[in-house]
RNA sequence: GGUCCCGUGGUCAAGUGGUUAAGACACCGCCCUUUCACGGCGGUAUCAUGGGUUCGAAUCCCGUCGGGAUCACCA
């Protein structure tokens, strides 16, 4: 068979792949520096799993002084959303972990070495498609391809059953010239398929930065290296462009292990070194069986990115979370580093763990609380009303008509060494602080004041007795003085010590006054300091909480 | 079923032949406290399992079990 003049009746007016390596020249870097890429599908969303695999990439090429770019693998046509091709850079973006080449959010490409976007390469896959035919390393394969996904499952299941090994070489792989010509001539279309030379027991390795050298059973299937539609897949393209790109780690999920003795074969027949890789563990979650699964979109809201900020997450929560589960150290580097920012902790991708974490919405939810405790209150105002904007319309109407009062509500308790951490996220700003931004007096009935029942006649006389005192115009060492001096009055302890001693003396101590107070005031025994609370609401409404209540018992 | 990966407390994990087996989250208890918090202190582990090597094993070797991933002209 003459290859060369088969490589010419498949791809007549394909250039020559040296054209594109001469194209593309090596990358001035300096020594040590790697490049890494994202290469996201436009799916219509950012998975985590992606996610993870970016601030890997972020890191990397932060710490080594290297490059993060962006390529688009957009080319399966069927998966692909109208108006998808943004998402993932525009989530990284709003994470903050940006490529700085690549794609961009506004269509233009930034870079030397694109196109980008893989359904923008096929003249260069057309290349080296060629070149691999010229070198009788592929074949045109004219075999009827499986139908949808379901089919492919279904076929995959009845394989398994009858124990069926699924590694035949295809049957295409030795027409004649002549057969192929005939086939052209009837209009048939064709895929063109790697000629594996792997045979059974023989091994391949590859090495990956985390798990060192690992070996595998040597890819014996005649792989597609271009779909009948002249668009490659995934093996075949990222090769080519990870190496015309000049990447030098290629980071993915360890979903791609099994796959990558084909991808080990292809640079194998291109004649090409293979590139490093990290394969980064997936995240999981606990499923109905009570086992462990890769987190997928179909089931689970936490795998689209799109949900933190939903959630109202600060993003930089959400980076530090899946940070740490890349380098578990960085938790100790930051109680050590408590301010600064999360882009100075030194990564190490060797320290990428293997094995599969569960994914851990509390202490995603530690980590946030604890950066939220840290903002000021006009941050805080900030960040609530960005979220309310997208996700609360009259939430936000609300934040901008009473900027003052909010950022007050806010700042209670915040400018102290010991923040409190009520709020986990943005979203929950409304109901943490309903006693201030809901209508309180018009909205709060009996069932919904945390007040046992027994306890009833006793609030009711505190607040009788404490609305006539009450002065929200009082220096704290006032307002404080009058809470105890009424306590005393009514039978409560102000001494702990002596109550601690004699419970039964008294009705309870200053402690459960405060408590009957608060729940007027805030509806709830669970609220910041109280003084602060009645300063920001003043005077009227101050007693109008304490009368309502009262009425109501 | 084949192949590959993984197995330290509820979760994330440090640990590579000798440790009282770190730390964080969650949970529980106590202390501090005008409530709530914040903070502090404390609690819970036959390191999946069986065998082997060794004076000594979470750590090395073999088997078993368990879990995961993958096996498309999808990425």
């Amino acid at each position: 068979m003459d290859y060369i003049k088969l490589a010419n009746l498949l791809y007549p007016d394909a250039k020559d792949a040296s054209y594109w390596e001469e194209k593309y020249k090596q990358r001035n870097l300096k020594e040590g520096a790697e490049v890494v890429r994202i290469a996201p599908s436009p799916t219509g969303y950012l998975h985590i799993g992606n996610f993870f695999g970016a601030m890997v990439d972020y890191e990397i090429a932060k710490t080594t002084g290297g490059v993060f770019y962006l390529r688009l693998e957009d080319t399966d046509k069927k998966r692909e959303i109208d108006g998808a091709d943004f998402v993932a850079v525009n989530s990284l973006n709003t994470f903050g972990i940006a490529p700085i080449e690549g794609s961009t959010p506004s269509g233009v490409e930034v870079g030397n070495y694109g196109p980008y976007r893989q359904s923008n390469r096929l003249e260069i896959y057309k290349s080296y498609a060629k070149k691999l035919v010229s070198e009788g390393k592929a074949f045109p394969c004219f075999c009827e391809k499986a139908g949808d996904v379901n089919e492919v499952y279904e076929r995959r299941e009845k394989e398994l059953q009858n124990q069926e090994t699924i590694s035949e070489k295809d049957v295409c792989r030795n027409l004649s010239y002549d057969e192929i010509c005939q086939k052209l001539k009837q209009g048939k279309k064709f895929a063109l398929r790697l000629k594996s030379n792997g045979k059974e027991g023989d091994k391949v390795f590859g090495y990956d930065l985390c798990r060192g050298k690992m070996e595998f059973p040597a890819n014996c299937k005649d792989i597609v290296l271009m779909k009948d539609n002249g668009i490659p897949p995934y093996a075949f393209a990222h090769v080519v462009d990870d190496y015309l790109m000049k990447t030098t780690i290629v980071v993915r999920g360890s979903d791609w292990l099994s796959t990558w003795p084909q991808h080990l074969e292809i640079y194998n027949a291109l004649g090409l070194k293979p590139l490093n890789y990290v394969h980064t563990p997936l995240i999981c979650k606990l499923g109905e069986n009570g086992n462990k699964r890769k987190i997928s979109k179909r089931y689970d809201p936490e795998a689209d990115m799109r949900y933190y900020l939903e959630m109202g997450i600060p993003t930089v929560a959400v980076c530090e979370y899946v940070l740490n589960l890349a380098n578990s150290n960085f938790e100790i580097w930051r109680a050590k580093n408590p301010d600064l920012d999360f882009r100075e902790f030194e990564f190490n991708p060797k320290k990428i763990g293997v094995s599969s974490p569960l994914f851990d919405m509390n202490k995603l939810l530690d980590i946030s609380k604890n950066i939220i405790s840290k903002m000021t209150a006009l941050e805080v105002y900030n960040n609530v009303l960005n979220w309310a904007e997208q996700f609360d319309n009259d939430f936000a109407i609300y934040l901008k008509n009473n900027k003052e009062f909010a950022t007050k509500v806010f700042n209670i308790d915040r400018e102290s060494k010991k923040p409190r951490k009520d709020l986990e996220m943005f979203s929950q700003a409304k109901q943490v602080f309903s006693y201030a931004f809901s209508n309180f007096l018009k909205d709060m009935n009996l069932d919904d004041y945390e007040i046992e029942k027994e306890n009833f006649e006793k609030v009711k006389e505190v607040l009788t007795n404490y609305k006539q005192v009450v002065n929200c115009l009082d220096d704290k060492e006032t307002w404080f003085n009058k809470i105890k001096e009424q306590a005393s009055k009514l039978g409560y302890a102000v001494d702990n010590k002596e109550y601690k001693e004699n419970p039964q003396n008294f009705k309870g101590n200053t402690a459960t006054f405060c408590e009957f107070v608060r729940v007027a005031i805030t509806g709830r025994k669970n609220s910041p300091d109280l003084y602060t609370i009645i300063s920001i609401l003043g005077q009227e409404e101050t007693i109008n909480r304490l009368e309502k209540l009262e009425k109501l018992l």
